[in-house]
Formats: structure tokens, sequence, C-alpha cells
RNA sequence: GCGCCCUUCGUCUAUCGGUUAGGACGACAGCCUUUCACGUUGUAAAGACGGGUUCGACUCCCGUAGGGCGCACCA
């Protein structure tokens, strides 16, 4: 608290920003940025900035845009202000690349793509380096082409090297020989993506950039650019990949999928949160704990280096454990809010009255003990749907064999009598038939379930004979015999 | 090809020169039990390889191997 660097750490406002490109949905990786960014905004007072970076007009779409926007509010990770549009940019991003060519820090380039693929695919025979010649770099502009549409590129330092003090990756040296004049105003007058994202984080007031790994490179070119502007770099966090559970990097075979389509396969935001959290990130032995305990932990310094990869079975372990500790009321919100969104789903939402939820409410404390997904959940409660009489599955089938069938009958006659219709007494009245009749428990219980609810699996059977009550029970019971 | 980065149980990870290398998921075994789960107890399971530095290396340095990322008038 009271070192100097602690007292300028909380001086200085934190700005973190999101900045996908829409150019499809948000993945799980760009969600896990996000969520570090917003983390890390969270826990410092500060904001998280969404950017959307729409500058390839050809591969940009709206739907791309809502998707990732929806795609974070499923998450829980709100922006602060509005999203802002790279593209609506341009113009600023135009002046700086003005700026820098009278600073003498860039040049124009008349080389045509045509000349600039020759080029690499010489480099590439030869086996040397792929980069720009710097034809452009010192010759006089007059001596141009006529009519050649020139484009501007960066003139970036040839000795030296660019040192990026990377809070996850640590020193990062790289040689500037190994980093060639890029073009930063293409020959049509767009700005193009490492001029667009220094000036806008400068603009924006960026003060942390939190993002993969795959831009470090990007990094090193960006921070010459500061340094030619003599703007303040922001801190760096690079933050690894995250890859298929075989190791190799995510494919749409795997899970390189858009977050909506976690919230089809039923996993709760929360869960998916600790979960992603967990990737790259640790907190000693913490495995599970709340998003405010992610706010109040999180730092950069402890992300790894290393990619990870994504393993659903220890999701689905965490979703169960959020499923099973969720007060019954809010899964039942967050299961309803589920249903619009997976196959089905929607025609059941539409048979949930008043009377369902309550029924459903009930039945809860002994499904989620079940369930790991919230489509494990709709499959469990499918018996408080069921219309008499009952489809029975093989098992079910099985156990009402005729054996079962006698004992059903036996145990029909003691429930119609049954003076309260509570699990507990219910309970005490089948035990004691059970034992008169020197028959274990499971010879009743099983039968019982195949008919109650045409399967073999469900929750506790007399949990379920109070949840369908008295008439619901009997009628289902009666089919049976 | 060039540059940068990575490498601890099957997986996610802890360890910041001295530990019987810890936890979690998963696996296996037991207990609980009306089914399935939950819960619970226990077991197996790791420092890529080779050199250094050091009294002592998973930890620091060098090399090898394997993997990743980047090298566009994409972002």
């Amino acid at each position: 608290m009271s070192s100097p660097e602690s007292i300028s750490a909380t001086a200085i406002p934190v700005v973190t920003r999101f900045a996908p490109s829409p150019t499809g949905y948000l993945h799980i990786g760009g969600a896990r940025t996000a969520l570090f960014n917003w983390a890390y905004a969270k826990g410092r007072n500060g904001k998280m900035l969404l950017r959307i970076e729409d500058t390839d007009r050809e591969r940009s779409t709206d739907a791309a845009v809502t998707a990732i926007l929806d795609g974070m509010t499923w998450l829980g990770l709100h922006w602060d202000g509005d999203a802002i549009s790279q593209h609506g940019r341009a113009g600023r991003h135009r002046e700086i690349a003005h700026e820098l060519l009278k600073r003498g820090k860039a040049y124009y380039c008349f080389c045509s793509p045509e000349e600039l693929t020759a080029m690499r695919e010489k480099a590439e025979s030869e086996k040397r380096p792929i980069r720009y010649d710097g034809t452009w770099r010192d010759r006089d502009p007059a001596t141009a082409p006529a009519g050649a549409k020139p484009v501007i590129r960066f003139r970036s330092p040839q000795d030296g090297e660019t040192v990026i003090n990377d809070n996850a990756q640590g020193r990062v040296v790289i040689p500037n020989k190994d980093l060639d004049d890029l073009i930063i105003l293409r020959s049509d007058g767009n700005p193009t993506y490492n001029l667009s994202v220094v000036v806008d984080d400068h603009d924006m007031g960026v003060s942390h950039i939190i993002r993969g790994v795959d831009h470090l490179t990007n990094a090193a070119r960006q921070m010459q650019i500061y340094m030619a502007m003599d703007w303040p770099v922001p801190s760096m966090t690079h933050v690894p990949l995250i890859n298929g559970p075989d190791g190799a990097k995510l494919s749409k075979r795997h899970g390189a999928l858009g977050v909506e389509a976690y919230r089809e396969m039923g996993y709760l935001p929360i869960a998916l949160r600790n979960y992603l959290a967990r990737l790259g990130w640790s907190h000693g032995d913490d495995e599970i704990f709340s998003t405010a305990q992610l706010v109040e932990w999180f730092e950069l310094g402890n992300i790894g280096k290393s990619a990870s990869r994504f393993d659903f079975v220890k999701l689905a372990n965490l979703n169960g454990h959020y499923i099973r500790h969720m007060q019954d009321d809010e899964l039942l919100e967050n299961f309803l809010a589920f249903l619009p969104h997976v196959a089905g789903g929607a025609a059941l939402l539409s048979q949930i009255d008043d009377e369902m939820k309550a029924k459903l409410l009930k039945a809860l404390p002994g499904l989620k003990e079940r369930a790991k997904t919230l489509v494990e959940l709709k499959t469990s409660a499918g018996y408080l749907f069921a219309k008499r009489p009952l489809t029975m599955d093989d098992k079910a089938r099985a156990l009402l064999d005729d054996e079962g069938t006698v004992a059903l009958a036996g145990v029909l006659q003691v429930l119609k009598n049954a003076p309260d219709w509570t699990a507990l007494s219910l309970e005490t009245l089948v035990k004691q038939h059970a034992e008169e009749n020197g028959l274990k428990l499971g010879k009743i219980a099983q039968p019982l379930r195949a008919a109650l609810t045409g399967t073999s699996t469900s929750p506790g059977i007399f949990d379920v004979l109070e949840v369908l009550g008295r008439e619901e029970s009997l009628g289902r019971l009666g089919d049976q015999v």
C-alpha cells in the first residue's frame, strides 16, 4: 500500500478494451480474452471498452457484431460506454498516417501489389526472410511511375531491437531488422490494422492491452508507432491460446464454437466464467470461485505462458457443481431462459404454465443433483411433462415384468389408502409394506419408478410421488397394473 | 526459410534453489444407497531430452527435440 509503485498504480485509471473483429461468432478464446479484460478492469475500478475492428469491409458483418454483443451479454461481461466502430474512425487514422509522413516516420511506396507478390515469391524461393525490401524507403516520390497510387509505409527502425515488457510473457526482444516497413495506409486511402489499433487505443485512453499472443509480433510494430508519435505505450499482456482437446488448434471439429453454442449445450454463464478463468490463469489451488472472487484475485502476473487445451469434461463437472449449488428459483429462471435456445425447448416452454412451474420448482432439488447441463436437466424433467398412458423405455418395460407388476399392484393398494401424500409419509408406508411382505425395497421401488416415469432412473421415488401428486401418481400406476 | 514464444500426472494447474513435487477434473477401488446421481474414503499418475552453474535444481544458463504464433494493400 505504501510503496510508490502501488500509489502510482492506483493513480492511473485502468482502461482495458476488448477488440474483436466481426468476421464470425465470439469464439471461446475471444470470450476468455474478454473475461480477462473485464476482470482486470473491474478489480481496479476501471473500465472495459469495446471496439469492433471492422476495417475489413469485405469480411465484417452486422450479424457477427450482434453475435459478439449477445455472447458477451450472456456471459455477463458488460462493457462501458458504447461499442466503438473502428471503421468509423478511418479519418482520424488517415490523419495520423499523414502526421507520421510529416515527421519523416513514414513514406510513400509506389510498388504495385504484383511487384510485392513477386518480391515475396523470390524471397521464398531463395529461402530468404519474406520482407519488403525498402525500395521506396529513401527514393524520391518524384520518380514514381505516372498514375501509380501509392501506399504509405511506416519507416521502421532498421537497427537495434524493440523490447516488449509483457505482463504474461515477460521481456520479449524482437530484433528490428526482422520487422519490415509495414503499410499503414492502403492505396485506396484506407488505414491498416496496426495503425488503427494504435490510434484507437491511444485516443480511447487504453492503459492496459490484454489480448492473444498471436498479436505479440504486432505489439512490437505497434510500439514503434507509439514511439514515432511520442505517445505513451500501454501496458501489454499477451495471453496464450486455447487449443482443442487433442492439442491442435481449435477447429470447428472440436470447440471453436461461438459462445451461443455453449449456451445451447446447457452450460451456465457462471460455470463457463469459472472454467475459462482457470484456463491459463490461477490463484493457488483455488478451483471453484465466484465471479466476485475472480475480480478480486485477478492479476496479470498470474497468467501462464503455455497454451492450454479445452476440456469439456472438466467444464461439465464445474457446470454440474453450479447447477447443484444454485438456488432453486434461480436455477428455474436459468432453465426457462435456456429453453428457447435448444431443440424442442420452445415447444416445451409453451407447456409450462404457473402450475407446471410450481411442479418444476418442487422437483428441482431432486433433479439438479443429477444434471451436469441444462440439457440433461430438460431430459430428466421429462417425466413431469409426460402424458398418460406413459410410454416405457426398454429398461422400464423390463422392470414391469410379471414379478414387477405383481409388486406394483400390491403397493398400489397401500398407496390408494395413504392418509397424506408427502414423500416422508409415503416412504414410511411403502417401507412398512415391503417389510410385511418380505420384499426388498428395490423390488418395489424400481417397478414404481418405471410406472411413474417410464424410465429406470429418476430422483428418489418418494419425491417423484409427491411432486406428481396423488391423482396423477395413482393414475400412472393404475395404467401399468 | 526467418523471428518470437512454449514444454510439471491423460487434462487444467501450484511450486517463484532446499517439499515425501501439492490441488482439481478424469481413471480405478471402497463406503453410502430404492435407480441414476450426489456425497465420502483411498489408490495409481508428472518435471521432454542432454549438458552446465550451485553444497543443492522442476526452478537459473546453454544446446537438442517436439509444439505454437507471427512474417498480407486480413484483423
